[in-house]
DNA sequence: ATATTTTTGTGCGACTTGGTATAAAATGAG
DNA sequence: CTCATTTTATACCAAGTCGCACAAAAATAT
């Protein structure tokens, strides 16, 4: 009869709060300007030992990739449940996403603007599985608020509207995070997102 | 008596034209990825010819970033003097900067994005260098719309919505560029971005 | 022709990189 | 206890990195 743990020497890392830790890197410094020594000193473990749970620095980094658009798209849906009124939820989903951008936020705590944004780009030319993940990225943001608007103005909006309004609170959001990434303070940023989001949403009532 | 030509051996290069060769490499890799060896092949120069004329690798970037700059501003404003009427002279640099965005200009052949865009903000954080260069940029931006904007509607509009709308063309340009370095196709680019405009600036008669 | 100045080319050197081979350590199974 | 299994730690490797000596080359000045 066996037992629930595992055969051999058990692990003394907890796995997702390495993976974690390992976000906060590629996140400050880039896929390219990241070393594995720099990510072997965040986490406390050794190449070796990074390379068997998580596989190459590639690996790795589509991993974290997908993970934080996981958690970045619960953080915003549930700011998007709280207050009521279209444009209010939409400016709260934009006001949490700044949050998030700028370092006020239990995901991060400094302005290095958004994952994906900010480092994918320049590595999407030489290798497509990045680019495929840049797009990925996008499409998610994309149907997010393509979503919260249909959920929101069922029936009065046609899904061809909803698509465009979507991507337009997209394009916004990316330039949102190119600003805090450079440094801009979020109340600056809030407020310009306010107003964008009163004049690219259609009225909904 | 000295004559006009310099005293030692001449240049073998022409100092613009292998500007312009390192500045497509930079934009197609970024920062980090790109090596002095890649520019070397580039431009056929070797190493040390490379940093007697440009400097170091940082140096290279930085020039190369404002020389980009430079070049964007020019092309843009000629791409926003055609067409008549605020909204359409907008949609036209828009458009201008699609096709930059795109590939389909003579300042580029490939979709890579705004090299400002797509490769600065990973490099930000370790560097406050290019965290300035990243801010000079977006402050270019700003101030280049807002001008044609105050141009276009003198007296009608006051500074403060000149500003407002000034960044918020910027963040819409900014998320154009990342949705081309994605990849997206420019003419869906260029009708989501017609359609920004026409929402985001508020009408000037 | 000789000296002077600038550019070019070869090559090196100290360092960092990602990934791995190998052995030690820590657990469960029998 | 002995064996199988998994994780950890040390050390290493081949390749690539940036920047720079140093000498050869090509022009002008005298």
């Amino acid at each position: 009869m066996s037992k629930q743990t595992k055969r051999g020497r058990p692990r003394q890392f907890d796995e997702d709060q390495t993976l974690d830790q390992i976000m906060q890197v590629f996140w400050r410094h880039g896929f390219a300007a990241t070393s594995l020594d720099q990510i072997s000193e965040a986490t406390g473990l050794n190449r070796p030992s990074l390379y068997a749970a998580f596989g190459s620095k590639k690996d790795m980094y589509l991993k974290i990739i997908s993970r934080f658009a996981d958690q970045m798209h619960t953080y915003l849906a549930a700011a998007g449940r709280t207050p009521s009124g279209a444009h209010a939820r939409l400016k709260a989903v934009m006001a949490a996403a700044i949050d998030l951008y700028t370092g006020h936020s239990p995901l991060s705590h400094a302005a290095y603007g958004c994952l994906a944004v900010s480092t994918l780009p320049s590595e999407t030319v030489d290798d497509s599985d990045f680019q495929m993940a840049l797009s990925a990225v996008l499409r998610r943001m994309d149907d997010g608020f393509a979503e919260l608007i249909r959920h929101e103005a069922s029936g009065r909006l046609d899904e061809d509207e909803i698509a465009v309004a979507a991507r337009h609170l997209s394009l916004l959001l990316h330039g949102l995070s190119i600003r805090a990434r450079a440094g801009e303070p979020s109340e600056l940023l809030k407020t310009l997102a306010a107003s964008a989001v009163d004049r690219l949403v259609p009225p909904i009532s």
